[in-house]
DNA sequence: CTGAAAGCGCTAACAT
DNA sequence: ATGTTAGCGCTTTCAG
């Protein structure tokens, strides 16, 4: 059904050359003569030709197709760091092909081998929430297929990855937090494999540590990000004979979820509870009050898990990387009050 | 640098026999010995053997792969249909690649011509905001790729489309505010060109006649979509003398924009102005007060895009089809108020 | 029932 | 300076 594109076959029939000589006059090779050279790519041009990448990929193994697997697309947060992964790596004449694991194990390992059946050059990951065994990037490594974690990273020891200073900025917001008349602070977190969430817990637990605070067991929650577990541990909170004061979420989303809650409840934010997030969602200026979060440099976090990548595929040492990007607070409504 | 994956070459050798009897017996061509089959069958399983895409794509001259454009990644709107698209297409055996046009029509173009060069299998697209040329699409349909348009459409003569029902939507939409009071109702929406801005402005019209309200010019606001030109677009409309007292969006992204503003102004949502959006992103019930939208069944939307691709790509004849989904209005704080 | 060979589009080593 | 050929991995006649 579809029509036939034209190939070199079809220029070197329609001049009366070698395919070959057709081949090469395309990529100025200096032993073709200058003028059939100039006749060549003129035809060519005219033909609109353009080189089958199936061709071209069975004959040097290589697809110049980057697989990219995010937890969910639907976030500000992945879709900009996916733009920069395609900023990087179009101008570099690679595909992406993305594919969501919706934060579930199964589907991020179906991802993997679908993706490696497809010969992918590289893979970019983010880990899904529930992701707690690696056998399947294994196989990647398995296959010499160069690999990249962001954000959420596993395998550090072998494989690159472009993170984010969470523990300083987890207790940055702590501090801040203190500062702003906090004293019974809380941390809804996300499940404590991944790295992330030890990270920004441990920085919660060194901001507490720097303003004096004790370590309330019960102000720490761990949930599966989803938005009804971030529902329920912010009631739990709420609940709490001693309920916090202040909030810190492991991502944006999980505030904004809390504040449906906090609002049904009647209480005010941040004269009751003061807010911040990670991620720095589109959305964090739109939400009443505006939210404070962390902003990571997303756009650079995708291109440079895709530098990274073209590295591991030109050079030959897959020498392993880790690349620390630095993050802003941006202080807004949500976490600010009248000193007590 | 990418280890060699096993071939049927190499099950062949390994087995004594010919390359074409390993190909059989995996396809269970029953020309071939049943426990030849066994036995060659069970050493593509240990070896993990899996076809290669690249050379059954050239041989089919097909690539499995089919394309979608998006205006933009970042909306719940858009990267929901993917979802519906991807979860049709993957069990099909295909795979899909993505690109961002980013609301520019030279960036669609662009992408265009990537996927095609790509050798693409079919091809599904959302305009840009500003795509008002179709050269690029026309070439599509010379090459014999299936084309399907989402939500904002072209060429519909020759080109199958999933849209919805944005004229009687608009309408419900207007009708409503009326009923809660609203005199005097204003809509921002988008490009001229654009058939969703077409729709919901006819929509927007009968509603307005339906009530026996009279059309004001200065109520009907084209922006081009973006948050800076919906933020002006609204600050207009509240200097008005005549200030409306309810605000029709051609999105909810524009409302939200608009919602930032409005506060700003010291004005009460929905007191002084009702507000409405299109698309029911996920922050309209996360805002304050919860956006009045119209839900589009995205993931259906996608699926069905999909499954229109498959038909053209199966099927010899490519019959043009235009299917139109429901919609539901989802009635929210943001547009009830006391009747006056 | 199985093997040999051609060909999908392209490149590169090897002729001429 | 240009043509010939082999081969990337696979399917599919055509032979045996």
């Amino acid at each position: 059904m579809k029509k036939k594109r034209v190939t070199l076959k079809d220029l070197a029939s329609e001049l009366g050359v070698a395919i070959s000589t057709v081949s090469r006059a395309l990529k100025d090779h200096p032993d073709i003569d200058k003028v059939l050279t100039k006749k060549i790519k003129t035809l060519a041009q005219q033909r609109n030709y353009i080189p089958n990448p199936l061709a071209m990929g069975l004959l040097r193994q290589q697809t110049r197709v980057i697989g990219v697997i995010v937890p969910d697309l639907a976030t500000y947060f992945f879709s900009s760091i996916i733009s920069g992964i395609e900023d990087e790596l179009q101008q570099a004449g690679y595909y992406i092909v993305i594919s969501s694991s919706k934060e579930t194990l199964e589907k991020e390992i179906e991802c993997v081998y679908n993706l490696l059946n497809l010969r992918i050059d590289g893979l970019i990951v983010c880990l899904a929430q529930n992701s707690n065994q690696t056998d399947h990037f294994r196989k990647v490594l398995d296959h010499d297929v160069p690999l990249v974690f962001f954000d959420r990273v596993c395998l550090e020891k072998e494989v690159s990855t472009v993170v984010v200073d969470n523990v300083s900025m987890a207790k940055d917001i702590t501090t801040h937090f203190f500062a702003n008349g906090a004293r019974k602070i809380a941390h809804i977190t996300g499940p404590k494999h991944l790295n992330i969430v030890q990270e920004r817990t441990e920085g919660y637990l060194k901001g507490l540590a720097e303003v004096g605070l004790p370590f309330e067991k019960e102000y720490l929650i761990h949930t599966d990000l989803s938005t009804e577990s971030a529902a329920l541990a912010i009631r739990n909170l709420l609940n709490l004979p001693q309920r916090p004061d202040a909030l810190l979420g492991v991502n944006d989303t999980v505030i904004f979820g809390a504040m449906k809650e906090i609002k049904q409840c009647g209480l005010a934010i941040p004269d009751d509870l003061l807010l911040a997030g990670f991620s720095d969602e589109f959305h964090a200026t739109v939400v009443e009050p505006n939210l404070t979060s962390v902003a990571h440099p997303t756009h650079d976090i995708g291109r440079n898990a895709a530098k990274l990548i073209l590295e591991q595929i030109e050079e030959e040492k897959a020498i392993q990387k880790k690349i620390v990007l630095n993050t802003a607070l941006h202080i807004r409504a949500s976490s600010l009050r009248q000193k007590k």
